[in-house]
DNA sequence: TTGATATGAAACCATTTGGTTGTATATAAT
DNA sequence: ATTATATACAACCAAATGGTTTCATATCAA
Protein backbone atom coordinates (compact mmCIF):
# COMPACT_ATOMS: atom_id res chain seq x y z
CA UNK A 1 0.00 0.00 0.00
CA UNK A 2 1.12 3.99 0.40
CA UNK A 3 2.70 5.64 2.84
CA UNK A 4 1.88 4.45 6.39
CA UNK A 5 -0.14 7.43 7.98
CA UNK A 6 2.11 9.57 9.94
CA UNK A 7 1.20 10.73 13.26
CA UNK A 8 2.79 14.27 13.10
CA UNK A 9 2.53 16.51 10.96
CA UNK A 10 5.08 19.53 10.32
CA UNK A 11 2.45 21.98 11.96
CA UNK A 12 2.09 19.77 14.47
CA UNK A 13 5.94 19.05 14.78
CA UNK A 14 6.93 22.78 14.88
CA UNK A 15 4.25 23.91 17.40
CA UNK A 16 6.91 23.54 20.61
CA UNK A 17 9.14 25.34 21.36
CA UNK A 18 12.14 23.11 22.00
CA UNK A 19 10.93 21.02 18.72
CA UNK A 20 12.08 23.96 16.94
CA UNK A 21 15.19 25.05 18.71
CA UNK A 22 16.13 21.54 17.83
CA UNK A 23 15.99 21.85 14.46
CA UNK A 24 18.52 25.16 14.32
CA UNK A 25 20.50 23.10 16.58
CA UNK A 26 20.89 19.63 14.31
CA UNK A 27 20.69 22.44 11.00
CA UNK A 28 24.18 22.79 10.83
CA UNK A 29 25.83 19.07 12.60
CA UNK A 30 24.54 15.90 12.86
CA UNK A 31 24.74 14.96 16.66
CA UNK A 32 24.16 12.26 18.45
CA UNK A 33 21.17 12.53 21.40
CA UNK A 34 23.11 12.65 24.43
CA UNK A 35 24.92 16.08 23.04
CA UNK A 36 21.32 17.17 22.03
CA UNK A 37 20.36 16.60 25.25
CA UNK A 38 22.78 18.79 26.63
CA UNK A 39 21.36 22.41 25.04
CA UNK A 40 18.30 21.68 27.12
CA UNK A 41 16.65 21.77 30.10
CA UNK A 42 15.18 18.06 30.37
CA UNK A 43 15.90 14.73 30.72
CA UNK A 44 17.72 12.73 27.98
CA UNK A 45 14.37 11.04 27.39
CA UNK A 46 12.05 13.87 27.20
CA UNK A 47 14.69 14.59 24.48
CA UNK A 48 14.28 11.90 22.63
CA UNK A 49 10.68 11.70 22.53
CA UNK A 50 10.92 14.98 20.84
CA UNK A 51 13.72 13.66 18.20
CA UNK A 52 10.91 10.84 17.77
CA UNK A 53 8.34 13.54 17.12
CA UNK A 54 10.40 15.51 14.67
CA UNK A 55 11.59 12.16 13.18
CA UNK A 56 7.67 11.47 12.40
CA UNK A 57 7.55 14.03 10.48
CA UNK A 58 9.72 13.53 8.53
CA UNK A 59 12.09 16.18 9.74
CA UNK A 60 15.23 14.46 10.70
CA UNK A 61 16.88 11.73 9.63
CA UNK A 62 18.56 9.54 12.02
CA UNK A 63 22.00 7.61 11.11
CA UNK A 64 23.09 4.49 13.84
CA UNK A 65 26.90 4.51 14.10
CA UNK A 66 28.22 2.65 16.70
CA UNK A 67 26.45 2.99 19.93
CA UNK A 68 25.25 6.64 18.72
CA UNK A 69 22.14 7.54 16.82
CA UNK A 70 22.79 10.30 15.28
CA UNK A 71 20.98 13.00 13.52
CA UNK A 72 20.47 15.42 11.18
CA UNK A 73 18.10 17.74 9.73
CA UNK A 74 16.09 16.76 6.69
CA UNK A 75 14.71 20.50 6.15
CA UNK A 76 12.27 19.52 3.01
CA UNK A 77 9.35 18.77 4.94
CA UNK A 78 8.94 22.57 5.88
CA UNK A 79 8.18 23.42 2.14
CA UNK A 80 4.61 22.31 2.71
CA UNK A 81 4.66 25.15 5.72
CA UNK A 82 5.34 27.39 2.62
CA UNK A 83 3.24 26.48 0.49
CA UNK A 84 0.12 26.93 3.30
CA UNK A 85 1.50 30.64 4.37
CA UNK A 86 1.85 31.53 0.60
CA UNK A 87 -1.72 31.84 0.58
CA UNK A 88 -1.99 34.75 2.65
CA UNK A 89 1.09 36.46 1.76
CA UNK A 90 -1.26 38.64 -0.86
CA UNK A 91 -2.39 40.55 2.84
CA UNK A 92 0.91 42.09 3.94
CA UNK A 93 1.33 42.89 -0.38
CA UNK A 94 4.58 41.44 -0.62
CA UNK A 95 5.13 41.35 -4.24
CA UNK A 96 8.48 39.92 -4.45
CA UNK A 97 7.37 36.97 -2.85
CA UNK A 98 4.47 36.59 -5.27
CA UNK A 99 7.08 37.27 -8.52
CA UNK A 100 9.48 34.66 -6.79
CA UNK A 101 6.29 31.85 -6.06
CA UNK A 102 5.49 33.22 -9.73
CA UNK A 103 8.58 32.52 -11.49
CA UNK A 104 9.84 29.21 -9.72
CA UNK A 105 6.47 27.50 -10.62
CA UNK A 106 7.04 27.87 -14.17
CA UNK A 107 8.88 23.87 -14.60
CA UNK B 1 3.63 47.02 32.07
CA UNK B 2 4.06 45.77 28.20
CA UNK B 3 2.04 43.12 26.58
CA UNK B 4 0.57 40.41 28.12
CA UNK B 5 1.95 37.19 27.68
CA UNK B 6 -0.51 36.03 25.16
CA UNK B 7 -1.09 32.19 25.79
CA UNK B 8 -1.27 30.97 22.47
CA UNK B 9 1.67 31.71 19.89
CA UNK B 10 1.71 31.57 16.21
CA UNK B 11 3.01 28.46 15.62
CA UNK B 12 0.38 26.61 18.08
CA UNK B 13 -2.63 28.11 16.91
CA UNK B 14 -1.56 27.04 13.03
CA UNK B 15 -0.97 23.59 14.43
CA UNK B 16 -4.63 22.63 14.13
CA UNK B 17 -5.83 21.60 11.01
CA UNK B 18 -9.51 23.22 12.01
CA UNK B 19 -7.74 26.52 12.84
CA UNK B 20 -6.24 26.75 9.07
CA UNK B 21 -9.08 25.89 7.63
CA UNK B 22 -10.71 28.76 9.52
CA UNK B 23 -7.84 30.86 8.58
CA UNK B 24 -8.58 30.18 4.97
CA UNK B 25 -11.82 30.36 5.52
CA UNK B 26 -12.19 34.27 7.20
CA UNK B 27 -9.12 35.71 4.56
CA UNK B 28 -12.55 36.56 1.40
CA UNK B 29 -14.93 37.07 4.13
CA UNK B 30 -16.01 38.53 7.75
CA UNK B 31 -18.18 35.83 9.52
CA UNK B 32 -20.31 35.67 12.36
CA UNK B 33 -19.73 32.83 14.73
CA UNK B 34 -22.79 30.57 13.43
CA UNK B 35 -21.77 31.17 9.85
CA UNK B 36 -18.18 29.49 10.69
CA UNK B 37 -19.73 26.78 12.53
CA UNK B 38 -21.87 26.31 9.60
CA UNK B 39 -19.01 24.95 7.82
CA UNK B 40 -16.88 22.40 10.42
CA UNK B 41 -18.44 19.26 11.66
CA UNK B 42 -18.25 20.55 15.20
CA UNK B 43 -20.47 22.61 18.10
CA UNK B 44 -20.76 26.05 18.07
CA UNK B 45 -19.08 26.37 21.60
CA UNK B 46 -15.83 24.10 19.64
CA UNK B 47 -15.83 26.41 16.97
CA UNK B 48 -15.79 29.57 19.33
CA UNK B 49 -12.99 27.91 21.35
CA UNK B 50 -10.93 27.81 18.55
CA UNK B 51 -11.63 31.44 17.30
CA UNK B 52 -10.64 32.42 21.03
CA UNK B 53 -7.07 30.68 20.37
CA UNK B 54 -6.60 32.51 16.92
CA UNK B 55 -7.46 35.53 18.94
CA UNK B 56 -5.40 35.41 21.42
CA UNK B 57 -2.74 34.87 18.47
CA UNK B 58 -3.66 38.07 16.74
CA UNK B 59 -4.88 35.48 13.40
CA UNK B 60 -8.11 36.94 13.74
CA UNK B 61 -9.56 40.09 14.96
CA UNK B 62 -13.30 40.36 15.99
CA UNK B 63 -15.75 43.24 15.72
CA UNK B 64 -19.58 43.01 17.41
CA UNK B 65 -22.42 43.92 15.15
CA UNK B 66 -25.72 43.78 17.17
CA UNK B 67 -26.03 40.20 18.75
CA UNK B 68 -23.18 39.01 16.35
CA UNK B 69 -19.81 38.79 16.80
CA UNK B 70 -18.13 39.10 13.53
CA UNK B 71 -14.52 37.72 12.66
CA UNK B 72 -11.88 38.30 10.08
CA UNK B 73 -8.63 37.48 9.29
CA UNK B 74 -5.22 39.25 10.51
CA UNK B 75 -2.66 37.73 8.82
CA UNK B 76 0.31 39.57 9.78
CA UNK B 77 0.79 37.51 12.56
CA UNK B 78 2.24 34.96 10.07
CA UNK B 79 5.15 36.76 9.11
CA UNK B 80 6.58 35.03 11.88
CA UNK B 81 6.22 31.65 10.79
CA UNK B 82 7.96 33.32 7.62
CA UNK B 83 10.36 34.25 9.24
CA UNK B 84 11.17 31.13 11.04
CA UNK B 85 11.26 29.50 7.92
CA UNK B 86 13.02 31.78 6.01
CA UNK B 87 16.24 30.13 8.26
CA UNK B 88 15.97 27.01 6.28
CA UNK B 89 15.48 28.22 3.33
CA UNK B 90 19.10 27.49 2.26
CA UNK B 91 18.74 24.16 2.23
CA UNK B 92 16.97 24.08 -1.05
CA UNK B 93 19.33 26.14 -2.33
CA UNK B 94 16.22 29.00 -3.07
CA UNK B 95 17.92 31.90 -4.55
CA UNK B 96 14.89 33.44 -5.65
CA UNK B 97 14.11 33.64 -1.74
CA UNK B 98 17.59 34.58 -0.75
CA UNK B 99 17.08 37.60 -3.06
CA UNK B 100 13.97 38.76 -2.16
CA UNK B 101 15.00 39.05 1.49
CA UNK B 102 18.20 40.97 0.70
CA UNK B 103 16.15 43.40 -1.78
CA UNK B 104 13.00 43.94 0.93
CA UNK B 105 15.74 43.88 4.25
CA UNK B 106 17.42 47.37 3.22
CA UNK B 107 15.54 49.85 4.77
C1' DT C 1 -44.19 41.85 24.99
C1' DT C 2 -43.06 37.58 23.47
C1' DG C 3 -40.40 34.58 21.06
C1' DA C 4 -36.47 33.42 18.22
C1' DT C 5 -31.50 34.09 17.45
C1' DA C 6 -26.46 34.77 18.55
C1' DT C 7 -23.37 34.31 21.70
C1' DG C 8 -21.02 33.62 26.25
C1' DA C 9 -19.79 30.92 30.12
C1' DA C 10 -19.43 26.96 33.14
C1' DA C 11 -18.86 22.22 34.06
C1' DC C 12 -17.42 18.12 32.49
C1' DC C 13 -14.80 14.42 29.84
C1' DA C 14 -11.37 11.50 27.14
C1' DT C 15 -7.17 11.79 24.87
C1' DT C 16 -2.82 13.85 23.93
C1' DT C 17 1.27 16.10 25.36
C1' DG C 18 5.47 16.88 27.62
C1' DG C 19 7.68 15.51 31.15
C1' DT C 20 9.61 12.05 34.80
C1' DT C 21 12.07 7.65 36.76
C1' DG C 22 13.63 2.96 36.47
C1' DT C 23 15.26 -0.96 33.99
C1' DA C 24 17.30 -3.41 30.09
C1' DT C 25 20.57 -3.91 26.26
C1' DA C 26 24.16 -3.06 22.98
C1' DT C 27 28.63 -1.20 22.19
C1' DA C 28 33.14 0.69 23.56
C1' DA C 29 37.08 1.10 26.58
C1' DT C 30 40.32 -0.65 30.27
C1' DA D 1 36.19 -9.87 31.67
C1' DT D 2 34.64 -5.86 33.63
C1' DT D 3 33.09 -1.38 33.60
C1' DA D 4 31.35 2.76 31.52
C1' DT D 5 28.55 4.84 27.85
C1' DA D 6 24.55 5.54 24.61
C1' DT D 7 20.34 4.49 23.90
C1' DA D 8 15.76 2.17 24.07
C1' DC D 9 11.60 0.95 26.35
C1' DA D 10 7.94 0.79 29.79
C1' DA D 11 5.28 2.77 33.28
C1' DC D 12 3.68 6.60 35.27
C1' DC D 13 1.97 11.54 35.95
C1' DA D 14 0.01 16.40 35.67
C1' DA D 15 -1.54 19.61 32.61
C1' DA D 16 -3.21 20.96 28.16
C1' DT D 17 -6.21 20.06 24.24
C1' DG D 18 -10.34 19.43 21.73
C1' DG D 19 -14.52 18.23 22.28
C1' DT D 20 -19.34 17.96 24.64
C1' DT D 21 -23.88 19.62 27.09
C1' DT D 22 -26.43 22.84 29.79
C1' DC D 23 -27.80 27.29 31.19
C1' DA D 24 -27.74 32.42 31.06
C1' DT D 25 -27.96 36.77 28.62
C1' DA D 26 -28.31 40.20 25.03
C1' DT D 27 -30.48 41.62 20.82
C1' DC D 28 -33.64 41.45 17.04
C1' DA D 29 -38.30 40.59 14.98
C1' DA D 30 -43.40 39.96 15.16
Amino acid sequence: MGEPIAKYDVFQAISDPTRRKMLRLLADAEMPITAISGHFPMSRTAVSKHLRILSEAGLVKERRVGRENRFRLSAEPLRELQEWYSYFERFWDNKLAALQRYVESED
